[in-house]
DNA sequence: AAGTAGTATTTTATCATTAAAGTCTGGCTA
DNA sequence: TAGCCAGACTTTAATGATAAAATACTACTT
């Protein structure tokens, strides 16, 4: 077969729906119009008028576009399978490798992970080519992909580049003038970083949201496309992985918010000296936190 | 169909050069270790000896694989269409947006682009994937794809992104113990650069080898994969464009020779401070060419 | 003249298909 | 009789055909 026919299914429902907002005599707007306002071409647009118009709920005639009657709720299309998008697909697909500890060198296959993820082979193979450039899959010499995975190497390289660019993010923002919207971010940051140090016995699981944020907040400053990118993947890899380590999760929250508040206070002092050096430091914490967690979690 | 049997016409004519170097009655290695040597699997190697024995070049019974015949050249068999691998594509690519200055945000037509290159539109699905990582084509919302390309702003964010990651190199660098491999290496280049220097007038069109040995020198410290990635992309990119830039060549490269050279000292002096200095003024200059060749190229 | 609909063409995402890879088992040989 | 080898079979991946969607073009209406 071809496409599916996803596409038109939804703007099927989506023009039932404005047509639930008219009164019978209305007339549509332009195909034109209507293609613009649902994002889809106009060749959708066509048919599902000439659907309604086969259902008699509207009178379709050259540019004439009359409601008949309104519609029912019978009068939907069922929207077969949930189409699973790329990002939904990078969910699943670290979760898969991070919650069932698929181990390195893994060799991938492709129909029975689209199968799982509810995607084609097609899409798969797509974004399996984005995450090759960050060397986590690979292509094999003879067909088909290899999952170069998690190892520790990684972890410890991944750590290793996002401390180049935090380091380089924090030399840029401490040369910002006053004025620059990144200072309150900081003040405010430096405020809820103390907030709940205060309640950190309780609310401990909070940090993680704090933590993207500081490092969102940093990396910021740098308005450059592929250290976006890179704080993307980074972020992500991170997150996920802190997500299934539990072990001294109070204790080690509650220090990486100290090393955080270091950090923010030397920035705010303008000493790059010691911003740097604070960085460093969490930075190096993190790393080992990420190891530990890559170990305990090969060992479970 | 399917898969094209382009490896099993390799696969055949290499098994046809392995016959040739026996004489009649001598017999072959077993399918497993044909198929190990020729790194392909026993399935090609089964099919390609029964062809053989087909034609009489070989009496094939079970495990005896008697040579009947030396083959002849009319035995090989055609290797239709030269299957272009993923790298020669990113040649071949990088070459058409540059060489015919493929302008911005200019939809990409896949089954086009795929035919020109000579690959399927899987293939080249697959290795746009990969670029849209580093941001050069994004995927549009109704399908297909978008050049985003060589903007100036992309020029200037790639740049800045070199800096980084060679800055970080110098940093590595100057805390190198004195046995480390890459003192000599710097002092050959050093040597290499005042040599250049002295017959500039005529070969000037070396500097560019030059050049990108030094640069894989300075990074290469950094023994980190998303470095390396992210190194060749730079290195490609540049190098592409400098391949277009003609102008004030002799000039430019003469300049930069005097840049490195400052760069080197700095760093055999074991000077952080200077050795970053000269970095940073030397990628200025960099960035600025390619700034310039992008005018240049847009102009003309 | 501007905008709209009809028609035709182009292009993309999917699927069945076939080449190739991988696996298992029994038999031969050393 | 242990290890290797080949036959038979299963699984997997890359491809061309195909239908859906997008787009381009033309003609018409207001």
């Amino acid at each position: 077969m071809a496409r599916t026919d996803a596409r038109f299914r939804e703007a099927f429902n989506s023009l039932l729906d404005l047509c639930g907002g008219l009164t019978p005599g209305d007339s549509l707007p332009s195909e034109a119009a209507l293609a613009e306002q649902m994002n889809v071409s106009r060749t959708i647009v066509r048919g599902a008028l000439r659907d309604l118009d086969e259902r008699g709920l509207l009178r379709w005639e050259g540019r004439s576009k009359l409601l008949v009657r309104p519609p029912k709720r019978s009068d939907r299309i069922e929207l077969r399978g949930d189409s699973v998008t790329l990002g939904e697909l990078e969910t699943r697909f670290l979760d898969w490798i991070l919650r069932f500890d698929v181990p390195a060198d893994t060799p991938l296959n492709i129909t029975q992970l689209a199968r799982q993820f509810g995607v084609t082979p097609y899409t798969l193979q797509e974004f399996l080519s984005g995450w090759s450039r960050f060397g986590l899959v690979q292509r094999r010499p003879r067909g088909g992909w290899l999952l170069l995975g998690f190892t520790a190497d990684y972890a410890v390289e991944l750590s290793d580049f996002r401390a180049i660019l935090e380091t380089d993010a924090v030399r840029h923002l401490v040369a910002l003038p006053p004025e620059h919207p990144v200072w309150s971010t900081l003040e405010s940051l430096r405020v809820d970083h103390h907030a709940l140090l205060d309640r950190i016995e309780t609310e401990y699981h909070d940090f993680s949201k704090l933590d993207e944020r500081f490092h969102a907040a940093v990396t910021g400053v740098v308005r450059n496309r592929f250290v976006v990118e890179f704080q993307k993947v980074i972020s992500l890899i991170f997150h996920y992985h802190f997500q299934w380590d539990k072990t001294d999760e109070r204790q080690r929250n509650e220090a990486a918010i100290r090393e955080h508040l270091q950090w923010i206070k030397a920035m705010q002092r303008r000493d790059e000296g010691a911003a740097v050096a604070a960085a460093r430091a969490h930075l190096a914490t993190s790393k080992q936190t990420l190891l530990s967690s890559l170990r305990g979690h090969n060992l479970a």
